[in-house]
DNA sequence: CCCGTTTATAATCCATTCGACTATAAGGGG
DNA sequence: CCCCTTATAGTCGAATGGATTATAAACGGG
C-alpha cells in the first residue's frame, strides 16, 4: 500500500500546474442604533478582502491583518463562511485560479476608524425586500413579485414555469405562506438568476434590466454578504452571538432591537424578555439606564460564562412566526 | 477612489510570494445495517483527497474526480465542511502552503467499488467514545475519565485546573451533566489537547502517550472526520439529510436505526415515528416488508418534494435527552 | 398638580410540541 | 396454540413558546 498518501505527492510532484491564489473576504458586521451595518470599502460596493500570504500566522490572522489595513478596524469574533473558486475571474484569459475564503466577523461601530477610504452602510441598502419590521416592503409587491412571476412565464417548459413560481412563492412568502428570514440567500440567488440583480445584468453582459433592487456590488461582494446576513439570522436563534454586537452595559429592549435588526422582523417583547431571563444569558449590572424616554430600565451584561455552558444548552431566540 | 480593488490587484502585482496549493478532502459516509461507515484509502488512516488543479470545473467537481479515481465511488450529496490552511505541512522546509478544503459526502455504499484499496470503516473505530447506543460506553470511566482528570490536575495555575475540568465534564457528561452527541468535534479537540490522541503526541514528538483511543489517521484527518461527524449530527436535526443515507424503499424502523447510527444513540421509537408521519417526510410505496422478523412493515419513500417545501419548515428529529 | 405618554416589568392564558408509556395487530417458529 | 418478534395506534403530562393583559415608574404639558 505504498501509494497511500498518493494525492498529495502527485500535487506536489506537477505543483505548478496547481497553484492558485486565495484570497480572504470579510463580512463585518455591527448595529447601531437599530440599524444593521456593514464595513465597506470604495464606493461601498466593496468588501474588505486581500490575499493569503506567507506571512499571514493562519487564515484568521490574515483576515484580521487586512481588514485591520484597509478599514482601521480591529476584528473580534470572527466564523468561517464559505469558500469557493472562479467566481467570474477565470474568464480574463489567464491560467490562473483564486479561491475565496469568506468570513463572517461581528463587532461595535465604536472604534474611530481614522480617515480610511471606508464606510459603514446598511445592510438594507443592498436588500431592501429583507427589512420586515415595519412590515413587508412595498418594493416587493410592486417590483419584486410581478418581475419574479414574469420571468417564471418566460420559462420554455412547463415544469420550469411551474417550479420557478413554486421557488418565488416559497422564497418570498406569496400565496400567504409566512415569511422566513432565513431564506436571504436563497431569495438573492433567486433575483440573480431572474435577472433583477445589476451583477446578473453585468456578468452575462445582457442588457440592463429596466428594473433592479437594492445596491450593486463589484463581482460576487454582494452574494457573499447575502450568505453573511443569512448565517447571522440563522445563528442568532441557537448561539449566543448577539451580545458581539452589544455595548457592554444594555438594556433588554436595547438587546431586542439588535436582534430586531438583524432578524429583519418585529419580535414579541415579553417573550423576548422572558426567554432572555430564563436562559440566564444576562445578569444585572445594577445600573440604570435613565434615557429611556419612559420608565428608567435596568442596564444588563452578557454573562461570558455562558459561552463554555452554551456549548451544551443551545440558545434560542424568540422570532415570532407569521 | 481608484483605489477600490486594491486587495486583489496587490495580489496580482505580487502574486509570486501568495501562491498556494489548494487540497481537497473528503468525508464520505454511508450507514449500512445499523453501522456507520466512512470510506477510508491506504490503511484506513487516510480520507480521499487531492489537490485542486487546472482540469477541474470547479471545487465540487473536482472533489467528485478525486474521490472517484481513489475509490471508484461516484458521489451524490456533498456540502461543504471547513477550509483551513498550515496543518503541519509549512515545516518541512519549504515556503509553501497548502489551504485544504473539506467536504461531507453522503451515499450508499451499494455500488461495488471495483479493487481500489479504499475501504469503508466504521466510524466508531477512530471515536469509540461516541457510541452511546448500548449505553454510555466503559472506555470514557475507565480510560478517558482518569486521564482527562489527570491533564486538569497537570496544570500550573488554578484556574486553567477549573477550566479543564469544566470542559471536560461539559464534553463528556461527567458531574451527571447529560450527554451530548453534537460535541463530538470539542470531544476530539479536548482529547487531542491532553495527549490521548496518538496524532497529538506525534505532532508534539514527544513521547507516545501509555494509552491512547481509537484508531489514529494521518495528519489532521481524524479531526477532518469529527468535523463531518458533528455537523452530521447537528444537521440531521432539521435537514431531511438522512434520505441520502437509505435506499429507495426503507420501513420506518430502518430509518430509525439509521438516525441512530449517526447520532449514536437510541431515539424513542413511537415518538419517531409520529415526527416522520407528522411531518409528511415519507409516503407508502404500497409494498411491505417480509424479512423484518416479526410483523411485516410497510415500506416508505422519501417525498423528494419536500426538498423544496423544507426550506421553510426546517425537519426535527427526536433524538431523547439524557 | 394632574394626566396622558412612554417605556419597563410582571403575570396569565392557551395551543402546540414532545418525551414517556401503554395497548393492540400481525407475522414466524417451536 | 403459545410465545417470540416487530409493527402500528393511541394516551398522558410536562414544557415550550406565542399572544395578551396588567401594573409600575419616569417625563412633560396644561
Amino acid at each position: 500500500m505504498e501509494d497511500r498518501p498518493k494525492a498529495t505527492r502527485n500535487g506536489r510532484a506537477a505543483a505548478k500546474a496547481k497553484q492558485v491564489e486565495a484570497e480572504l473576504i470579510a463580512v463585518v458586521v455591527s448595529v447601531n442604533d437599530g440599524e444593521p451595518a456593514v464595513l465597506t470599502i470604495g464606493q461601498g460596493d466593496c468588501l474588505p478582502s486581500g490575499p493569503f500570504a506567507l506571512e499571514h500566522r493562519s487564515l484568521q490572522s490574515g483576515l484580521r491583518a487586512w481588514v485591520e489595513q484597509q478599514t482601521g478596524h480591529p476584528l473580534g469574533y470572527i466564523e468561517q463562511l464559505y469558500t469557493f473558486a472562479d467566481g467570474d475571474r477565470a474568464d480574463d484569459g489567464r491560467q490562473q485560479r483564486v479561491i475565496s475564503i469568506s468570513y463572517l466577523a461581528l463587532t461595535r461601530k465604536e472604534h474611530a476608524t481614522g480617515a480610511s477610504s471606508c464606510a459603514w452602510r446598511s445592510w438594507y441598502d443592498y436588500f431592501p425586500w429583507e427589512d420586515h419590521r415595519l412590515g413587508t416592503p412595498k418594493l416587493i409587491a410592486d417590483v419584486l413579485k410581478p418581475r419574479l412571476l414574469a420571468w417564471a412565464a418566460d420559462a420554455e417548459q412547463n415544469a420550469t414555469r411551474s417550479e420557478r413560481r413554486r421557488r418565488a412563492a416559497i422564497a418570498f412568502a406569496f400565496e400567504d405562506r409566512s415569511w422566513n428570514e432565513e431564506l436571504a440567500l436563497k431569495r438573492y440567488e433567486l433575483l440573480y438568476e431572474a435577472g433583477l440583480m445589476a451583477e446578473a445584468t453585468r456578468d452575462r453582459r445582457s442588457v440592463a434590466s429596466d428594473s433592479t433592487a437594492g445596491t450593486a456590488m463589484i463581482a460576487d461582494h454582494r452574494r457573499i454578504l447575502a450568505t453573511g446576513l443569512a448565517r447571522l439570522r440563522s445563528k442568532i436563534k441557537y448561539r449566543p452571538v448577539v451580545f458581539e454586537l452589544m455595548p457592554p452595559a444594555f438594556t433588554l429592549l436595547q438587546l431586542q432591537r439588535t436582534v430586531e435588526a438583524l432578524a429583519g422582523r418585529l419580535i414579541n417583547k415579553p417573550n423576548f424578555r422572558r426567554l432572555i431571563e430564563q436562559q440566564e444569558l444576562v445578569e444585572e449590572t445594577g445600573k440604570m439606564s435613565l434615557d429611556t424616554g419612559g420608565r428608567p430600565a435596568k442596564l444588563y451584561q452578557f454573562r461570558r460564562a455562558v459561552l463554555d455552558e452554551t456549548a451544551v444548552a443551545g440558545t434560542k431566540l424568540p422570532l415570532a412566526r407569521g
